[in-house]
DNA sequence: AGCAAAGTGTAAACGAATTGACAGTCATAG
DNA sequence: CTATGACTGTCAATTCGTTTACACTTTGCT
């Protein structure tokens, strides 16, 4: 297990932190244990904490009274989730799940907003960050309005084959995906998603099995994905 | 004509500068004016300036190769656009329109930024402003992920008729949109919205005419659109 | 007043994605 | 190794919103 000033470490939001300032964050932080399918906090709920991951993956998501989930992301080690750190008397638009069995290190909102004002070097640093995720979810309601199921799966397994693949080989990323959690990533139904994937398939770009998605050409995915529009 | 610290000043994200601050951002403006129609600038354009709306109304907005348009806002004088400001080298992903003809201050991006390092006190102003259009932009997607195109519309009247106005009555808002418009906003099409809109003054809860809707009562409507979920 | 342009109402045909129902496959623990 | 639970493939029925097409208002300009 390691320490608290090591996870703060590893997050991009706190970056910009000095060792001294990272040391006074210390006092506002509590590390807490979440077991898989435990809920950290629900959608609508009023805090204003920061969540730091320290262990395990946890899920950011919503659901309607119908059992319907949409999920916005699924978050790993050293990620940062609670976006009302800084825009606090909001309520929490999406809830955040324990994916996993998973360690979360929360730091009191008003600590860190006071904490900040004493060591301005660090908000460029946040402000960009804020600002990324701000693009991202630009992003999301552009495909979402713009384009039609098929070219939105495509985009969203070209963003995950990104993140689980660092080095960009042009040949191919396979990575673990059940359909049912992609379907809940789009806000579609787990057929809805079969039908799309088995589409994709027959032009070759992707294979898939059991639990696992392979983009067997990641370059010519895009460009059929770019052609749908 | 409103002068540029006039201009300024009523700028929501700047406010926290002070005046001296504001007379060194002067010089890293310049005012241009846009006929109706005109582009500001167009989805994926590479620029970080910041704008802010002098005069008139801008819209901001998206489309794709079939001709469908998604947009996100129509934003009115005072206010802000150009999210990409604190993202520099992130393209914009939606772009900007004039929707009548209008005045728009530019200011320079990498002035802006380099300016806040020397007046940290404006910092927490504009946090707190990207992190509320971050909770907008979140919103946003669960509504489309989640809700049904008349808990949707049901929101959005609520969400115009609260900008149009302050004094919350509770008697009925009335606001000049057409449902060609509104169509827009919610990436739906005219004859969808019409449908819609029908359905939900069949409650008794909105009339229309021509380039208006007017809300009977707003109270209610919101508890009937929650009651859809 | 008169005309063009923008906005509107209506309805049938179509299509895409959900719903619901069921049998089959894989993976891991006991 | 077998059982249980999670994941999957498939298909028909249905729902919802778009598409297409056309006639009708309203507004603003000359």
């Amino acid at each position: 297990m390691s320490d608290l000033l090591t996870i703060i470490g590893t997050c991009p939001l706190l970056a910009g932190l000095s060792e001294e300032a990272k040391a006074s964050l210390l006092p506002l932080c509590r590390s807490r244990a979440y077991s898989a399918g435990e809920i950290i906090y629900p959608p609508g709920s009023m805090q204003s904490n920061l969540c730091i991951i320290a262990e395990g993956r946890v899920r950011i998501c919503s659901s309607n009274a119908k059992g319907r989930e949409a999920m916005l992301a699924i978050l790993d080690v050293g990620a940062w989730f609670g976006d009302t750190v800084f825009s606090p008397g909001m309520p929490r638009v999406f809830g955040a799940t324990a994916h996993e069995d998973c360690r979360v290190v929360e730091v009191s909102g008003e600590g860190l907003r006071d904490l900040l004002k004493c060591f301005p070097e660090a908000y460029p640093v946040v402000l960009d960050q804020v600002s990324r995720r701000l693009w991202s979810a630009m992003s999301v309601i552009q495909d979402d309005v713009l384009r039609g199921t098929e070219a939105r799966i495509g985009r969203r397994l070209l963003f995950l084959a990104h993140m689980h693949n660092r080095s960009d080989d042009s040949s191919g990323v396979s990575f673990a995906l059940t359909r049912e959690l992609l379907a809940n990533m789009m806000g579609m139904t787990r057929q809805g998603v079969h039908r799309v994937l088995k589409n994709i398939e027959a032009q070759g770009l992707i294979e898939f099995e059991y639990g696992r998605v392979t983009i067997t050409d990641p370059a010519q995915l895009e460009k059929y994905v770019d052609g749908l529009e």
